[in-house]
DNA sequence: TCAGCTCACACATTTGAAACGT
DNA sequence: AACGTTTCAAATGTGTGAGCTG
């Protein structure tokens, strides 16, 4: 299985004529997503952000939020986030620069945050900006209040995903735009090591305020760090690099870092190589080796944008994933990533038409319940029993020791549950959602307790990206 | 010995209930 | 009585630094 960025370089050209934009497609296809405060977010990057993990959960800071446009503003869609490896590495901070000091360790309980607004229409996503603010990271791999499990001094970007769905239930047999931005991308510490990032949090963070050098704790941080501030804050301006994916999950989420096992050998000393070549942008070379980059930094060409889509497996033909790269051809998002600066946003934007395959439709036929006649019209919904050789191949797969599970869409649904179960509390007769994860879900913690809402429910992981 | 982790701490903001005024 | 504003305490979020651990 490939990383995405190993199989970018196999896909291009522009997306097949079935892909083509009806009106419908269109609206699907057209979802735009910008990222709020790209410049302190840059201005992190530039450094080499670090979040803290600790055990309790700790909000990340700057915090993810978003601005969307191109949803339907009736339709129903739900938002959620999760955090994926950048790399198969683990680093450790030495001399005033990141290096690699090994293997990643195998990965924790894979967590997805669901917005606590999903599912909401698209109205409400697009009326103002969409904060994750509440979304916490933590070490603690026996976590049980949901938060995102990640590990120390490795690195992680967060996704976005937007599923049109009507309820939790449909989110299993939706297509997933997914969204991410390079510079959110974060050394997980339980410490930080880099003191210029800890002065930009404190000069950010308005919780730590009491740290500021004219704050009224200065005693404490006063032979700490001496960095002139001018220095750290000015932003160097490049192209921003922003990778869309339209996917469903299942087959992009890497079971360890296989996508990288070819170049296990290579790569460190690359990375380093090319740490110093881009130093000018970030600490962090490794990221963009896969990257088609324009040299200006100033330069208004787009950066290389590539976009997959997955689909909804089907019982019989059931096809591990569809990729599709824009990447050369410049697209609405490229003008509109080309003046981000004016705008001080971030901003990425779906092209491709969703198409999903069920079962017994041809691929290439947009999904009626999901692309309907009208798109504030009614909205077919996929029963659960039309799936059930969906799940049953999803957890013969899961269930062989270390077997490569091809379908990973998350559910706390069985496809025997009623839709509508999660509506309200009811007798705690569905059991946890963790049978159907990935190999490490037996690190997943197993709740008695029902789900009663949407923020409950938001603690389970709906999908595995540490599976291929 | 040392890098990485945990914990208690002080200081900050946020939140929500109570009190108050119109 | 209903509604809006203000106040205040508790909860929560933050980085620090000492101590612990492997």
């Amino acid at each position: 299985m490939q990383s995405i960025r190993d199989l970018k370089p196999n896909f291009s050209g522009p997306p097949p004529s079935s892909m083509a934009a009806g009106p419908d497609a269109y609206h699907q296809g057209n979802i735009r997503m910008t990222l709020e405060d790209p410049e302190l977010w840059k201005t992190f990057h530039e450094i080499g952000t670090e979040m803290i993990i600790t055990k309790p959960g700790r909000r990340m800071f700057p915090h993810c939020k978003i601005n969307l446009s191109g949803l339907i503003p009736c339709a129903k869609y739900i938002l959620l986030v999760d955090m994926v490896p950048e790399d198969g590495f683990r680093y450790k901070w030495n001399k005033e620069k990141w290096e690699v000091a090994g293997k990643a360790e195998p990965q924790p309980p894979c967590r997805t945050y669901l917005h606590p607004d999903s599912p909401a229409p698209g109205s409400h996503w697009m009326k103002q900006s969409v904060s994750f603010l509440k979304l916490k990271l933590t070490n603690n791999t026996l976590d049980q209040h949901g938060h995102i499990i990640l590990h120390s001094m490795h690195r992680y970007h967060p996704r976005f995903h937007i599923v049109q769905a009507d309820d939790l239930f449909s989110v299993r047999w939706s297509v997933f735009q997914t969204f991410t931005f390079p510079e959110t991308s974060f050394t997980a510490v339980t410490a930080y090591q880099n003191t210029k990032i800890t002065k930009l949090k404190i000069d950010h963070n308005p919780f730590a305020k009491g740290f500021r050098d004219e704050g009224t704790n200065k005693k404490r941080r006063a032979n700490k760090i001496s960095l002139p501030p001018d220095d750290v804050l000015s932003v160097v301006s490049f192209t921003l690099e922003v990778n869309l994916m339209t996917c469903v999950f299942s087959d992009f989420c890497p079971s360890s870092y296989e996508g990288y096992d070819g170049e296990e050998v290579d790569l460190p000393k690359r990375k380093e190589d090319e740490a110093v070549k881009e130093e000018r942008y970030s600490p962090w070379a490794a990221e963009k080796e896969h990257s088609v980059r324009t040299d200006s930094p100033a330069g208004a060409d787009p950066r290389d944008m590539y976009n997959t889509e997955q689909l909804v497996p089907a019982p019989a033909s059931y096809q591990p994933y569809r990729f599709h790269e824009y990447g050369k051809s410049p697209s609405p998002s490229s003008s509109i990533g080309s003046s981000n600066s004016g705008s001080g946003r971030s901003s990425f934007e779906s092209r491709v038409p969703d198409v999903a395959t069920v079962p017994n439709h041809d691929s290439s036929k947009p999904r009626t319940h999901e692309i309907g006649p009208s798109p504030c019209g009614p909205q077919h919904l996929p029963t659960p029993q039309d799936y059930t050789g969906v799940l049953n191949m999803t957890m013969a797969q899961a269930g062989k020791p270390g077997g490569v599970i091809g379908h990973h869409i998350y559910s706390p649904y069985g496809a025997e549950q009623p839709l509508g179960q999660w509506g309200g509390p009811g007798p705690a007769q569905y059991p946890p959602p963790h049978h159907l994860t990935a190999d490490y879900t037996t690190q997943a913690v197993h709740h008695g307790y029902h789900h009663g809402n949407v923020a409950e429910w938001s603690q389970y992981p709906l999908f595995s990206y540490s599976c291929w």
